[in-house]
DNA sequence: TGAACTTCCGCCGAAGGTCGAACAAAGCCG
DNA sequence: CGGCTTTGTTCGACCTTCGGCGGAAGTTCA
């Protein structure tokens, strides 16, 4: 039995962390002999997970060789289908974009005529990196319903006419597929890419519905059965008269939700229909949408306050097509949260906009793929094969 | 860092947690040969943490010898402090208890007086179960009141004056101590006990107050600040003119504890102190009682409604004193929940009284020192020392 | 009852992995 | 230019693991 754990997996894990960059720093975390990172090292660069850069800045003696993940030979793409959007972005190993693109698209189409978009995007993407189909190691798929994670198959989405059961993975031959919903994939992306220091995330997206996607310890929570994060539902106190198309009354997303502000302007004689409209009215100074969106904030804290009691998270990133106005919709959500959450949680919370933008989720979809395959029990099986 | 798949510590928690009891599954299992099973075997044998039972019974061939824990020389502490009781538990290392007591005993008292006393009651119950002060390997102490897990130090805890940030591991020599909150000692007892084969378990306490204890991929959820679960002070619709401790209005606990069913019982005429004078009303058949407690589960229910659809468990968890009279609580917390509640989160969700009862917090705590001592990584640290 | 069969467990040589020492490489410094 | 420091590789010693073999301990069936 080796004393302490350091298989090539860990190895790469390591070094895909940025935790580690020469063979020195590996032995020094790892606890293993110099020679036998070396092998490890060795191996991982046959394989061509791994390559040696020009030697790094001496610190006295001689310069170690920088180690870094292989960056060529693979590709990963992350997929975000909205309701009406479809975009695609391929990245190499190390999470970076090597090419992306964007298209109108209805969800509504259903699997085979999205999915098969989504591979002649991938081919035109691939084309464009220069790199071949077989470069394709795994692939992550947000879509706006919920998931079984496990299987890949949307359950019973509501706005995914024919998508229920389908097996999304098993459209794309040869290359693993991980589908997951959207507002997970943005949690996951906005994560890794601007909040990696913290360990609990709530990530909020406000758009034409309202969702959200938890990190917990580093990793996303999905619940029993993967409709974790649904809080457009929740009920919000003094808006009984609000119907919800989920057939409940007073739900948070039939008050405070894009296409809810967009009615009650309409009411108001400005004429809006969806969160864009509502946008485009407070970006022009309208005060009657600028009124809307705040106090639309005001309820979503409403709901965040018995969330962050709840969850005790550090930070909570509101994001989705509405963040665009965030500032309006923050100070609500934050003058609520401070008033009504618990001290001790609040203390050390930020409630801060999306940093990642629109391309969270597809970002978060592509990392959902990388990070499945540099687990270091997939790692380990491509080493020892 | 992964841990070596087969060391000394995986195959004692493969022991431990019941999924192997002979040699052969644990080859099985593991994957390890035989010969190298038998060595780990013989190791744990050797340091006192497995021993060998009567054979078994044969499948055809040769019996099995049997494992278990080796239950001899070792002792484990659970203590469960609450505002005017202490209740301690010695357990053996499979979760066995070998004695209990429980006395009044107030918490304000401060840290010394009660850790003074819970080290007596110590004594007393190694005494009853003739084990050696030098067994006893860790313990853990459930208090009523934030604790930062990593130093066991209450944070700022309401009802504990004396104990903010009192280094209570400190108090005990030789032995680890693990300190935690007492509604996820409890979530953890309720989880281990009664509802191992769930991943997602809330505990909801009703009692003076309203707290909940979260169990998530089968381990505590603590949250950032340690104040994870603390659901007392989410506002419920509808009572504003209900003033809470917290400075706040209309929170749960304060419309729905014990304390507050105590005092509106009182408003009516009915004279009730505390949740145990609702308890005795309601068994005696008060209408008056029944009604308000089963208004205040339907309070309850409002709340769990919302966590339902954002943490999306498995098994709802109802304990505490209230949970005495809980056909009529639990009556009113399915009816919210499952009228409020998205049905894919509620279609596989269960809702059910505590399994484990007035010991939930001592045996929790218990548990959390057995499974601390247990971790591969304390296990592997003990075999090759 | 006893022989054949099955399963379990310890022993031992072979194979493979890890370690640390020694050595070579590469840059810094006086 | 020769010592000093740090890095990386080579190699034999050592240790762990593996898997076959044989003995142990029951069951099944004639």
């Amino acid at each position: 039995m080796t004393p302490q754990p350091g298989s090539a997996g860990d190895v790469l894990t390591l070094i895909s962390a940025g935790s580690a960059t020469t063979r020195s720093d590996l032995a020094r975390l790892t606890g293993l002999a110099r020679s036998t990172i070396s092998q490890r090292v060795d191996a991982l660069i046959e394989r061509g997970l791994v390559e040696e850069t020009e030697s790094g800045e001496s610190t006295g003696g001689r310069p170690p060789r920088q180690l870094r993940l292989h960056t060529e030979d693979h590709a990963f793409a992350g997929v975000d289908l909205g309701a009406t959007h479809c975009r695609v972005a391929l990245m190499d190993i190390s999470g970076d974009v090597l090419a992306e693109c964007e298209d109108s698209l209805l969800i509504g189409e259903g699997p085979d005529t999205v999915l098969a978009h989504v591979d002649q995007r991938l081919d035109q993407l691939l084309g464009e990196a220069g790199r071949p189909r077989s470069a394709l190691r795994a692939m992550g798929i947000g879509v706006p319903g919920p998931v079984e994670f496990a299987t890949g198959r949307p359950n019973n989405p509501p706005i995914m006419p024919g998508w229920n059961d389908y097996p999304v993975p098993e459209f794309f031959e040869g290359v693993s597929v991980l589908v997951d919903n959207d507002v997970n994939v943005m949690a996951l992306g906005e994560h890794r890419n601007a909040f990696a220091g913290t360990s609990h995330l709530l990530f909020v997206k406000v758009g034409t519905g309202i969702g959200c996607g938890i990190v917990a310890e580093g990793k996303l929570h999905r619940g029993a059965q993967g409709s974790a994060g649904d809080i457009g539902h929740i009920r919000v106190s003094g808006h009984e008269d609000a119907g919800c198309r989920c057939g409940n009354s007073a739900c948070l997303e039939a008050v405070a939700g894009g296409a809810a502000i967009a009615r009650r302007l309409t009411e108001l004689g400005l004429p809006a229909e969806s969160g864009g409209d509502v946008v485009a009215l407070v970006q022009a100074g309208n005060t009657q949408a600028l009124r809307l969106v705040r106090e639309a904030g005001r309820l979503i804290g409403e709901v965040l306050a018995s969330l962050v009691n709840f969850f005790n998270p550090e930070v909570i990133v509101v994001g989705g097509a509405l963040s665009r106005v965030h500032e309006h919709l923050l100070a609500g959500i934050r003058e609520t949260v401070y008033r009504r959450s618990l001290p001790l949680a609040t203390h050390h919370l930020s409630i801060t906009p999306s940093r990642t933008g629109i391309n969270a989720a597809a970002l978060g979809a592509g990392i959902l793929a990388i990070e499945h395959y540099l687990s270091p029990d997939n790692i380990n099986r491509i080493v020892n094969a």
